[in-house]
DNA sequence: AACAACTGCAAACGACGTTCGCAGTTTACA
DNA sequence: TGTAAACTGCGAACGTCGTTTGCAGTTGTT
């Protein structure tokens, strides 16, 4: 009861989000580093060895100092992680022109969050923690309430279609990462009819043509027009 | 280049998979414990407390032991979480018979990967690793190509059509377990237009109805069945 | 000049996964 | 039956992690 994270409490020490703190005092030296060189260093980092790379040590030693200066910058690592996503979330923009119908300019926007995954693999791993969501993730869904403008539903629906967008997007970018990274070692497959079966006559034939944009067209359609089409 | 995840290597000394090492061997005392006490320890763990509480030390002392007791019975916290996860997917069980057509038949799996994620919130941050595949999980894939059977398409995109409604399954769980846990302190919302028009006109109407059936629907005819439907 | 607010940094703390060595126990085989 | 090998449990340790703390030095305000 007493380190239960209060959301927006008034009275306790509640830890500040990182988009409130200021990134320097008006007193003391200069600091030798910025908000922006540390974010900067941890992403490289990600990028090139993986987020298991970017440790408090690993991020300081890149910008030649120790573990404990970066809590002069950030408050937790979970703050870092905080401006590593939002910073990269920015590298959507420019935000293509929604030219056309809404759809496709959804399937433009999708194919662009897939995009940034693939640039940015962390971000998977990363985006799923309650976090404090920053401008420029908040500039991308202001964006897709643009391009859903026309759409005439209720303003929920177009949350939960977005939210799924880009879930489907990170669902994607998962598959083309993790293509064949796990092993049926020392099962044994016999007891599996239908599995074999599929073994037996794969031969894969092609595969079919714009999985993704074929997937979000069908989401999108069933989640914002008012009348899903049933099946038949 | 040295240690690299060698997968299938004959010659040096890779990590045999969790599912092929024996659980005791011919000599030696009676083991204290089983495997099945601490994966079962470890669920009732994680299930209360959550994933992060599933440390070594924590499971070895629910059952009166240390930790380096468990690398009798377990090679890595690794396998732990694999035999955690194939043991909970074994509460798919039994499967729901087929009858009707097929699509309704896969809704209702989706729905029961649904129901899984909510009894064992931490599924969502264990399914996503590189794992060794387990005999129930195995299991449950084969039924669900059982399902399919009936559907003339190729093999590969039945794959595909099952990997995504079980991500699609792992979506909807976090939207539930993370309804309102991010928060926008410290950023100045003026910005953004659209979303301030949006929660202007909120007043959530009622929820539409089986979002996840819709989706899934969608979704399964759009990969499975040859022609996707056009918009419009 | 003096004090408060800041800076960098090294050292330490506790928790984590994992390894190691040792003493004791059971089985296989001569 | 005796002996060696293969196993068991376990406490202590190693290295890494995120984070805290204390201290010395620097800057700005009064």
């Amino acid at each position: 009861m007493s380190d239960a994270p209060a959301s927006t409490g008034d009275g306790g020490p509640e830890r500040q989000s990182i988009w409130s703190r200021p990134e320097r005092g008006s007193r003391g030296p200069a600091p030798a580093h910025s908000r922006d060189a540390i974010v900067a260093a941890a992403i490289a980092l990600a990028d090139t060895e993986g987020l298991a790379a970017v440790s408090m040590r690993a991020v300081a030693a890149a910008l030649g100092t120790g573990a404990g200066s970066l809590y002069r910058y950030l408050s937790s690592r979970d703050d870092l992680l905080d401006l590593m996503t939002d910073r990269v979330v920015g590298e959507l923009r420019p935000y293509p022109e929604a030219e056309g119908d809404w759809l496709e300019a959804m399937v433009l926007l999708g194919r662009r969050q897939l995009a940034l995954f693939g640039a940015h693999p962390w971000l998977l791993d990363v985006i799923h923690r309650p976090s404090a969501v920053g401008p420029e993730s908040l500039a991308w869904f202001d964006n897709c309430l643009r391009v859903l403008e026309t759409v005439r539903c209720p303003v929920t629906d177009k949350f939960e279609a977005i939210a799924m967008m880009t879930g489907v997007a990170s669902l994607f970018a998962r598959r083309e990462s993790a293509a064949g990274t796990f092993s049926f070692a020392g099962v044994d497959v016999a007891a599996y009819p239908h599995l074999i079966a599929a073994f037996g006559q794969a031969s894969a034939p092609a595969p079919r043509a714009d999985l993704v944009g074929r997937t979000l067209r069908s989401l999108l359609t069933g989640l914002l027009l008012a009348e899903p089409t049933e099946v038949g």
